[in-house]
DNA sequence: CCCGATTCCTGTAGGC
DNA sequence: TGCCTACAGGAATCGG
């Protein structure tokens, strides 16, 4: 599933194709995603030059100079560069054509992902205006995930994949950072020491920057820009693992669900 | 404010 | 072999 570390690996793997360039034409076959496609994409985005690729949280933005474009992966999309005389397959739902015969294809077989269109400023627009810090900069630190979780009663995997708590973070990366810090995911987010909160947000950050060196998490749909698979699944230590021998010290790992999901631990390691 | 349940969607896996 | 059902999950939204 497409969290940060997917995410990141999609906008560095299209940034040398589209910085710069020109957007031709938009090609809209399937309208009907998590939000519309609003109408006004094509003609806005038509003619363009493309002069900001950026991420925040799990969104990507493509910035020209009279609006931005705001596209969400959801949790089976993928954003490849494609020949522009490529057919599109099934669930291959937009193509952005970028001048010089490559277009940006959008496939989400699950349509949970989004394109929208924004002519303001692409932080102050309503999905992204309340996102909480960047996992990766030095404002989402210990005391702060400490502060975050007082009071609260969730369970820690709950509180990290709150976009307005931290942005990016998914089940994957929640529970992968939930084991290497020692914490058992249901436990209760204001019960968690500050010293704590820090191991956590120490193994996340660890954690995401490991993801986006092996170029992201491959479960099923999600591919990079250029069609490559990502292998942080290999390096996964509990997700999806349940059965399997914890890694450090053997014990079995286990499974459980915490809301509507699952998370996965060890019962030795994690408290 | 807080929190859990519900909703969107479709490919895949498991049961029979 | 094939049908049916459960499940996966990001995040907005709703109800208590």
């Amino acid at each position: 599933m497409p969290e940060l570390p997917e995410v990141e690996t999609t906008r560095r793997g299209i940034l040398p194709h589209v910085l710069g360039r020109r957007v031709e034409r938009v090609i809209v076959r399937q309208r009907k995603l998590r939000w519309p496609v609003p109408h006004s994409l094509c003609r806005e985005l038509s003619g363009q030059r493309i002069d900001r690729v950026e991420r925040r949280g799990k969104y990507l933005l493509l910035g020209t100079a009279k609006g931005t474009a705001i596209v969400h992966l959801g949790m089976s999309g993928s954003l490849r560069v494609v020949p522009s005389d490529k057919p599109a397959e099934k669930h291959d739902h937009v193509d952005i054509v970028i001048a010089g015969g490559q277009s940006l294809r959008l496939r989400d077989p699950r349509r949970f992902g989004s394109l929208l269109w924004t002519r303001v400023d692409p932080h102050r627009h309503a999905l992204l205006a309340n996102l909480g810090p960047e996992p990766l900069e030095e404002e989402f630190h210990g005391a702060y995930l400490h502060a975050r979780s007082r009071g609260r009663r969730v369970a820690i995997r709950n509180l990290l994949i709150d976009g307005r708590v931290v942005a990016g973070i998914g089940n994957i990366y929640a529970n992968e950072a939930a084991f290497l810090a020692g914490v058992r995911p249901d436990r209760a987010a204001g019960r968690i020491s500050r010293e704590r909160c820090e191991r956590l947000v120490v193994a996340l950050k660890q954690i995401l920057r490991a993801a986006i060196e092996r170029g992201g998490t491959t479960l099923r749909d999600f591919s990079g820009a250029d069609g490559e698979p990502g292998y942080f699944s290999l390096e996964l230590e509990v997700y999806g693992r349940e059965g399997e021998a914890c890694s450090r010290c053997g014990s079995t790992l286990r499974r459980a669900t915490l809301g509507a999901r699952s998370i996965f631990y060890c019962v030795s390691c994690q408290h």
